[in-house]
DNA sequence: TGTACATCAGTGAACGCGCGTTCACTGATGTAC
DNA sequence: TGTACATCAGTGAACGCGCGTTCACTGATGTAC
């Protein structure tokens, strides 16, 4: 018998109640929007009291806070994950993408918790934003070794966040029902790869983008 | 005398209450977020009872559609006016992509709601979605208007969809303050400017994209 | 191996609150004659 | 010009509800001796 049952509980101490709980909110922030999530719903679907919360998390805020830091977590993981494998640097960076856009479909309710919440609101190290922040340096990291000869005079941290906005202008719009659906019509990851490899190529032909940036770093 | 007051109540009726209650709405939920606006502030805000509402809207979410809806409206209008004055078309093309960010950045009400609900829940016409859809095919017909010569086999359709997607991902970014600011780092301006010409640039080019989308139509 | 005890993750009842919505009503407006 | 009356935009009190959070507590766990 095992120290904790996985599912359900054991007794009067339930062993794993920290990461019910960030699950039972994985589930009910898709379907109720982050605002709908009650943390009386998640006591109730984990089977504890609602008092019994408070011994994991300083509240609402708090628990919601610790969804979005594992999401970026786990997101920076599988954006590193997809970049491993076959195929040359650039079909290994479009993998990139196509792993940003399933994170976001497969992974609602980290997602929704990640940019939901403003980044003012943390400080100090092991938050949300510091995790956001690694999320995106393995971008930029995934896009200096993908394009080894640089963009020409901008910032590899410029084209980076581009990609970055336009993956999850994509990934909002698509989860909002925003983008046009059926049979012949190009989908999200079509959209995505085309914009990306424009971005891309338009930095690394880089003559247009100069005048706009010229001089200026993130 | 006028036959209602702009501000406040002139007596038993309030004569402008229904925009007046638009324009609450606008102003609580840029600071409190659309989950955290209620009917109750707006009420309490305009001078009025709760119920006094209910004779002009159906409930809480027919106040939202309806400032969603002129939200679309208002936004058409507004990417329409910067398309014209001066400047060859496609310095105004770039200009409709200014006007974007700066609708979602001094109307965060609007564009909030504009955004937050699903078009699944509204069906027939005047809904917001058929606003939404109305702003979007003045895109695609500004787009066209700026490169009357197209964009190869890619249907303008589909570029429009893709400056759509990059915008609003810079844009939501921003409002969440997940983009950097700071001197000497581009700003969403300069992002969404260089994205745009890349995206187009590299439509018009043709041959890269032409692989991932060939046959398909939006 | 047994027992006393500190630790701590739970309970459950209660709190104050504010929400969206309803109801029977009333006051103001404007129109018909 | 005056009056009766229909219309309708408001009132205000109440509803049932569910929320996040607190509190003194209790049961289970594990460690020291």
């Amino acid at each position: 018998m095992p120290p904790w049952h996985p599912h359900g509980r054991r007794g009067y101490h339930h062993g794993n109640l920290k990461e019910a709980l960030v699950e039972a909110a994985l589930g009910f922030i898709p379907e109720r929007g982050i605002g709908g999530f009650t943390l009386a719903d998640a006591a109730k679907l984990v089977g504890v009291s609602p008092a019994a919360l408070y011994r994991h998390f300083s509240g609402r805020e708090d628990l919601i806070a610790e969804v979005a830091r594992r999401g970026f977590a786990l997101f920076a993981e599988r954006l590193a994950g997809s970049f491993l494998g076959p195929g040359d640097p650039v079909e290994r960076f479009t993998r990139v993408g196509e792993a940003y856009l399933r994170f976001a479909e497969q992974e609602p309710g980290y997602y929704a918790a990640m940019f939901s919440s403003h980044p003012d609101l943390y400080g100090g190290s092991g938050t949300p934003m510091n995790e956001a922040a690694r999320a995106f340096e393995l971008l930029v990291e995934t896009l200096r070794k993908s394009f080894p000869d640089g963009f020409g005079s901008l910032d590899p941290r410029f084209v980076a966040l581009e990609v970055w906005a336009l993956s999850h202008g994509i990934a909002t719009l698509s989860a909002a029902g925003h983008l046009p659906k059926g049979p012949g019509v190009p989908d999200k990851l079509d959209l995505l790869r085309a914009g990306v490899l424009a971005i891309v190529h338009g930095a690394r032909a880089g003559s247009a983008m100069d005048g706009a940036t010229s001089g200026k770093t993130v």
